[in-house]
DNA sequence: GAAAAAATGGAATGTCCAATCCAAAAAAAT
DNA sequence: ATTTTTTTGGATTGGACATTCCATTTTTTC
């Protein structure tokens, strides 16, 4: 087919996939700073260094660009993130990959929240397919989450349920995230990350209070 | 001063009031239902029967009529759930507050999200005054609950601080409220406000594990 | 009851912006 | 080397939409 609407675009030379990688990751950086919303065509263009001609023969319209912003921050974020993931299957591991969160975003002074919540929260209402998009990407990381969870919990070190537990942690660092954004402050971030920690162990089978960390 | 921009609004009759109301009102729903993006101040007088003139008449401009949004939905949300908030120094209360809300998500099927986060998210990087508003709203939210916490604090039956676990519980929620929201389904918010419940629990001097519940 | 102020109506204006169009250059395929 | 395809450039178009403008009606104040 020649159309490039609804089915897979065809494939693009190695040229061309580095335009469109490069017109993808300079929307991404843009829906982060201003929102979906305050993003124009104009700006991707600048900022990518591509022509209108260039934005609408790689992508059908805007709504097809935000598909594939959607796309790259998953792997961006989650994508990134699975090595870290994996490794959740300790109380140490849990706690690195809340530093490492806590600690981006401090570096970012607590701008543009979640790459992917953010998105998901300006568009659920109004792009259905964005919306079943992210959520994909929730699905993903809160799975992976679960992986570390669950590994805890069929060596007998975990009580609590994985399933909800993955869920719990997930939601709240959502949370915390969206409330640092609007703070600028990473402190919600990491008052949240931190109970999440503390209910981790509560639930595991060497329960004590947390000592005081260095 | 006879300019409206940047000091109150001078005295309004009961029925300009009315009026006023009645747009903010009706903004405040379409920016709920389809974004601050996708509610066009077309939309707003269609919704509220109101004109042009009477759109610009009390308000400058759409930002203008978005910062009274906020702070409607301040009152529509915070404001409303006060008496519950009142209430949280008992873990029956937490827990009524809780079911209200998940009920209240599932009435909505789950649409819209939060009023004051989903505000907030999609405004936060393009309007510093309206995630200031956002900001003291969720302030005042969290005062809400923490009082309740510090109540129960106070009386010796709640071992954890007061301050960082009603931080924590605000972020579980609205994280809650994000998922619930991208998922179309409520389990997410109820998973986590459960968990919310075992940990404020767990830090009661009568911790025990929660039984199955009717 | 009259004057002033507020509220209301709706057409018009100017700007923004997604998307299209016309075309040339570069790269790939034959 | 030539033809075909892809990539690229940028002006233009049409529609959306915030806001302004002109005016009348209603309400409030004196």
């Amino acid at each position: 087919m020649t159309t490039r609407t609804a089915t897979k675009p065809r494939k693009l030379t190695p040229k061309g996939e580095q335009t469109r990688l490069r017109i993808v990751a300079a929307a991404a950086q843009l829906m982060l700073d201003r929102g979906v919303a305050g993003t124009t065509m104009e700006d991707v263009k600048a900022a990518s260094g591509a022509s209108s001609s260039q934005l609408y023969h790689y992508f059908a319209d805007k709504q097809a660009l935000i598909m594939d912003v959607i796309a790259y921050q998953d792997e961006r974020v989650v994508g990134d993130q699975e090595p870290m993931l994996a490794r959740l299957d300790t109380v140490d591991g849990l706690r690195a990959w809340c530093d490492f969160i806590v600690q981006h975003q401090r570096d970012l002074e607590c701008r543009g929240g979640c790459p992917i919540g953010s998105l998901g929260s300006e568009l659920a209402e109004v792009d259905p397919a964005a919306r079943a998009a992210v959520s994909g990407s929730f699905l993903r990381w809160e799975s992976g989450i679960r992986g570390g969870l669950r590994a805890m919990h069929e060596r007998g070190e975990l009580t609590a349920d994985p399933e909800d537990l993955a869920l719990t942690v997930l939601a709240a660092l959502q949370g915390g995230l969206l409330l640092a954004q609007i703070h600028r402050d990473v402190r919600p971030l990491r008052v949240t990350l931190d109970a999440m920690i503390d209910h981790v162990q509560a639930h595991t089978t060497a329960a004590v209070p947390s000592s005081g960390r260095p």
